[in-house]
RNA sequence: GGAUCGGUAGUUCAGUUGGUUAGAAUGCCGCCCUGUCACGGCGGAGGUCGCGGGUUCGAGUCCCGUCCGGUCCGCCA
């Protein structure tokens, strides 16, 4: 037996106990005739006491780091305790030892601050994944996939699995493609979600399905995204959204209180899409915290349903201010910053920096300062009086002591800029809490967007998604084909609503699902406003819109980003932190040093042939 | 496809205006040490300054190119 007890499990209650032990060497401390050690495995850290009877044999035989070791002893108090180890009162006062394994000595310390640089951990990875840091992650992405597990299995959810090698389908992201051997020139496209084959269970009558499940998407990447990660991929048959927000709700409820210990006992806050890039700039607001956007001007191509309460805004929608900076963009909104009014001209230049940067691109930006005895302070004083900076002060919301920034640009480009900018003082004022977490639901996104580069229309969440059912009609009865680029906002598809939903996590798209199409006519249409032709519907979705012949029944579902889900749980930006063996920024597996080349005769069985130059 | 930051000892980093033999901490090796737990003390080894080219009397430092890594924009239905 190589060991009767873990190194995290022995306390005082075990004095006296014979016990074998077997981990890793964490550190040596010697001193003269004794020595101490650190044991080390998954469970915690037993310290040894080596007494100078072992003296001779640790000379002969040195212990390193990491070294595998395997010890015979009795478990004893301590005569001095450490109050930071959970088997601090003990030690082993080890009568034998046997080495098990040597070890090279690591290139980087294993402990929770450790020396090494992320790319050499990565290298090292499972060397990395002894550090507690990083266990505590694995642990934290397992509990989540049991608590999801348990909910789902409770709601009477089955997991079943679909496959990994599939049709390409240009529609939506890139594919990774597999070259097939008995199938010469012809490839299989690994799923970027199992989205066709979910439906086609529900239309077999597997009305309630899940799965932990990986995707597979060729796109560039970044800190919260890799080239292969994880979906919880559910879907339901006889659903309407409601049904699909409460059942989910309840799921990422049940994560919170299972994995996290937090009883999310509020409603989940439900906004449109429109209120969210109205009030936020964007489609997955952080509801943290406040400093909404106030939309001075804005075109009157956007925003229908908001373009009356533009009539309070202090620059009244045609009419000139004077200042050219605003009278020539689309658009100007504005953010009231709490308590900065005092900032220095180096602290508001740094701002300003900040929106120049080509990431976010502004050309300036305006600020106003609300002193507290009530006078006001502008960088555009030229050009507005204090009367009418008040006004724009208040219409901003701001109170005595804020700061009001004003961004002013083309619509699009604005309103993200004032929403990166939002997000960047909402963190730099510590309103985004890690510990804190505020879901909400985003509701009634706009079904199409126009590609220009294209000429045509692309489903913004994908071209299953059904529209509102008060808009089949409206959908059915209209040509989808556009003309030209300027036509397409007054298209009746731009205002036709996606029955499509978003959960939100602190800022972060966590989950996006929608009720599907059903109806095969409807499908079509779908298919055919997105540019397809029948022939092509028919060679890329036959299969789909055969099944929807049989009685398809309503259904709907959601698929959550289960590796982004566990990085917020554990208050880390970057997903690679919870994944055992990541990819870099360049899609590469730097510890295999994967992708690489195949050899020719590899290339020669799968009739490929290469076109690089070497 | 683009922007930006970085690459100097095993590791994490410093290195001023271009100027003597490129430093610190930690790790490693050796000696000492009977209660440490970030042990301590003394000593030692350890460098193609990512790579290539250029400017210069002289380049870790300046310029050009290139490779690698981080972050972001585009992209990610």
């Amino acid at each position: 037996m190589y060991r009767t007890h873990t190194c995290g499990e022995l306390r005082l209650h075990h004095n006296g106990t014979k016990v074998t032990l077997a981990g890793w060497v964490q550190t040596v401390r010697k001193f003269g005739s004794i020595t101490f050690v650190d044991l080390r495995d998954r469970y915690g850290i037993t310290q040894l006491f080596f007494s100078e009877d072992l003296n001779a044999q640790l000379d002969q035989t040195p212990l390193g780091r990491e070294f595998v070791l395997q010890v015979q002893g009795t478990v004893i108090e301590r005569s001095n305790k450490n109050s930071n180890l959970p088997t601090g009162d003990i030690e082993i006062n080890v009568a034998s030892f046997t080495i098990l394994n040597k070890s090279a000595v690591p290139p980087f310390t294993i402990q929770d601050d450790t020396d090494g640089g992320d790319d050499l951990r990565m290298k090292y990875r499972y060397l990395d994944l002894r550090r507690y840091a990083v266990k505590r992650n694995m642990e934290l992405r397992y509990a989540v996939n049991r608590a999801t597990r348990d909910y789902l299995h409770h709601q009477g959810f089955m997991d079943i699995e679909t496959p990994f090698l599939i049709k390409s389908t240009p529609e939506g992201a890139r594919d990774f493609v597999v070259p097939s051997r008995m199938n010469a020139g012809q490839f299989y496209a690994l799923p970027q979600s199992p989205q066709t084959f979910k439906q086609l269970l529900m239309v077999s009558g597997y009305d309630r399905y899940y799965q932990i499940v990986k995707c597979f998407r060729d796109e560039d990447l970044r800190a919260d995204r890799q080239p292969e990660f994880t979906q919880i991929d559910c879907e339901m048959a006889f659903v309407e959204q409601e049904d699909i927000l409460n059942m989910f709700e309840g799921l990422v409820k049940s994560i919170f209180r299972q994995v996290k210990g937090i009883d999310y006992t509020d409603a989940v806050e439900r906004m449109t899409w429109e209120d969210a890039m109205w009030n936020y700039g964007n489609d997955k607001p952080d509801t943290r915290f406040g400093m909404k956007v106030a939309n001075l001007k804005v075109p009157a191509t956007v925003f229908a349903d908001k373009q009356a309460s533009l009539h309070n805004s202090p620059f009244a929608p045609g009419a000139s201010t004077g200042f050219g900076v605003f009278d020539n963009a689309e658009t100007v909104v504005a953010i009231a910053v709490p308590g900065a009014s005092e900032y220095t001209r180096k602290q508001v230049d740094e701002l300003t920096d900040w929106v120049k940067r080509p990431q976010i691109g502004m050309q300036g930006l305006v600020n106003i300062k609300c002193n507290a005895d009530g006078t006001y302070k502008s960088s555009v004083d030229k050009f507005f009086n204090g009367e009418q900076l008040k006004a724009i002060a208040d219409y901003a919301g701001a109170q005595p002591g804020d700061l009001v920034l004003i961004l002013a640009g083309a619509e699009e480009r604005t309103r993200k800029a004032i929403s990166e900018l939002r997000l960047e003082l909402g963190e730099r004022l510590g309103f985004r809490k890690k510990d804190e977490f505020r879901l909400l639901w985003v509701l009634d996104f706009p079904l199409f967007e126009y590609s220009e580069e294209d000429n045509r229309w692309v489903a913004r969440h994908h071209p299953f998604t059904s529209p509102k059912p008060s808009q089949i009609s409206e959908m059915i009865n209209n040509n989808p084909v556009i003309e030209n680029a300027a036509e397409y906002l007054k298209h009746p598809y731009a205002n036709i609503k996606a029955n499509a939903y978003d959960m939100v996590l602190n800022g972060n798209e966590i989950g996006g699902g929608s009720i599907r199409i059903y109806q095969r006519e409807l499908q079509e249409k779908m298919f055919a406003a997105l540019g397809m032709s029948e022939e092509e519907a028919l060679h890329k979705f036959g299969f789909l819109l055969g099944a929807f012949e049989y009685g398809a029944p309503p259904h709907g579902g959601i698929a959550f980003g289960f590796d982004r889900l566990c990085a917020i749980l554990g208050g880390s930006e970057s997903i690679r932190d919870f994944i055992a063996f990541p990819k870099n920024n360049s899609g590469r597996d730097v510890m295999l040093d994967a992708p690489a080349t195949i050899d020719d005769k590899q290339l020669e069985e799968l009739s490929i042939r290469l076109s690089l130059e070497k």
